[in-house]
DNA sequence: ACGGGTAAAAGAATAATATTCAAAATATTA
DNA sequence: TAATATTTTGAATATTATTCTTTTACCCGT
C-alpha cells in the first residue's frame, strides 16, 4: 500500500505553484492571464495538481490574536508506543489544539505544536488531554514568546 | 503605533472562518448557501476579515514530496541579540527554507522550522546560512522522521 | 417604548469568471 | 516519419463576483 507517488512537474507547473502559494484565492483567469495561457488549460493543470496530491488543500490563515488563542508551545514528549506503531502519535494528533505532530529520531519522542488561548489552557491540556494517553513517560515544554515567522511556503525550483 | 485591534466577531464570522479554514477556495456563493444569506452579504463580510486582519492569507499547501523537500527539521538556537532587538531573528527569517522562527523562552534562544532537501542540504544551510549569523552561539537540531499531522487550523468557538 | 442613526442584509442587474467541449496544436513513441 | 496521446486553445454556456439601491435589523439615548 505504499504507491510510489510520481509527480513530475514543468515550469508552469512552478509557476502556478509560486502563484498559489502566494494568494490561494487567485482566481484562474488571473493566473492565466500572469502566464499567458488560456483559463481552462489552467483550470486542467490546477485540477491535475490537485488530483496527484500535489496541491493538498487550501486553507486560510486566520490570526490567532482575533480568536484570543495567544499562547503557543511546543512540547517534546517521550512516549513508550507498542513497536512498530505511532498510537501515542495518532492520539496526540486528535487534540484540536495540536496543530502539529512529528515523530522525532532520538529518545522515542515526539514534539508537537500546540496553541491554546493562554497558559491556563495549556495546563488544562496537559492534564485533561496530555494525562490521559499513559504511553507518554515525561514532557518538556518550550513557550514561545513571540513568532517573527510563521509559513508553511516551500522554496519552488527554478529550473527543472 | 500599537494599535491595540479590536475584533469583535459573531457567530456568523465564525462560520465563514470554518468554512474557509476547510477550504479558501470554497466560492462565496457555496458559504452564502450554506448560512442561507444572500451572496453579497458574505462578500462584505469576508472583505471586512480581510481588513480586520483576522483572515492574513489564502495559501495553499503543497506535498512538500513533490518538491522533493524530504527533511525537516527543527533547530534550537542559542543567540546574542543586541538588547532589546531580535536582530538574530529577523536574520532566521530571510532564509527561504525557514518555515518558522520563534523566539523562545528561556535560554536567550530561538527555534526554527527548517525544509530542506536532504541532510546534505540541511548542512548546507547550517553551513551557509546560519554560519554566517556571528551572534548565534551554539544549535542543537532535532530531526523529523515522520509528520503525523501538519496543519494550523485553530480551535473556532462555538458560542459567543 | 420611541425615534434617529448606523450597520448589515437582501435583491436585482451587470461584469467577470468557471467550466465544458470540440478542434487544433504539441509532444511522445514506435 | 507516422501514429497516438497529451495539452492547449477558443468559443459557448453556466455560475459566480461585484455593485448599488432598498429594506431590514440593531443600538442608544431620551
Amino acid at each position: 500500500m505504499m504507491a510510489k507517488l510520481e509527480f513530475s512537474l514543468d515550469q508552469i507547473d512552478y509557476q502556478i505553484l509560486r502563484i498559489m502559494q502566494e494568494n490561494a484565492r487567485t482566481n484562474n483567469a488571473d493566473i492565466a492571464r500572469e502566464l499567458g495561457m488560456a483559463p481552462s488549460a489552467i483550470l486542467e493543470r490546477v485540477k491535475k495538481l490537485e488530483q496527484k496530491q500535489v496541491i493538498l488543500q487550501y486553507n486560510a490563515k486566520i490570526n490567532p490574536d482575533a480568536l484570543d488563542q495567544k499562547l503557543l508551545s511546543f512540547i517534546f514528549i517521550k512516549a513508550q508506543d507498542p513497536i512498530g506503531t505511532q498510537k501515542v502519535g495518532l492520539l496526540l494528533a486528535k487534540i484540536p489544539e495540536v496543530q502539529e505532530v512529528h515523530d522525532i529520531a532520538g529518545d522515542d519522542g515526539y514534539l508537537i505544536k500546540v496553541r491554546t488561548n493562554d497558559a491556563a489552557g495549556l495546563v488544562d491540556l496537559m492534564r485533561n488531554s496530555l494525562g490521559k494517553i499513559e504511553e507518554i513517560i515525561s514532557t518538556r515544554t518550550t513557550i514561545v514568546l513571540e513568532t517573527v515567522k510563521e509559513e508553511q511556503k516551500l522554496v519552488i525550483p527554478t529550473e527543472d
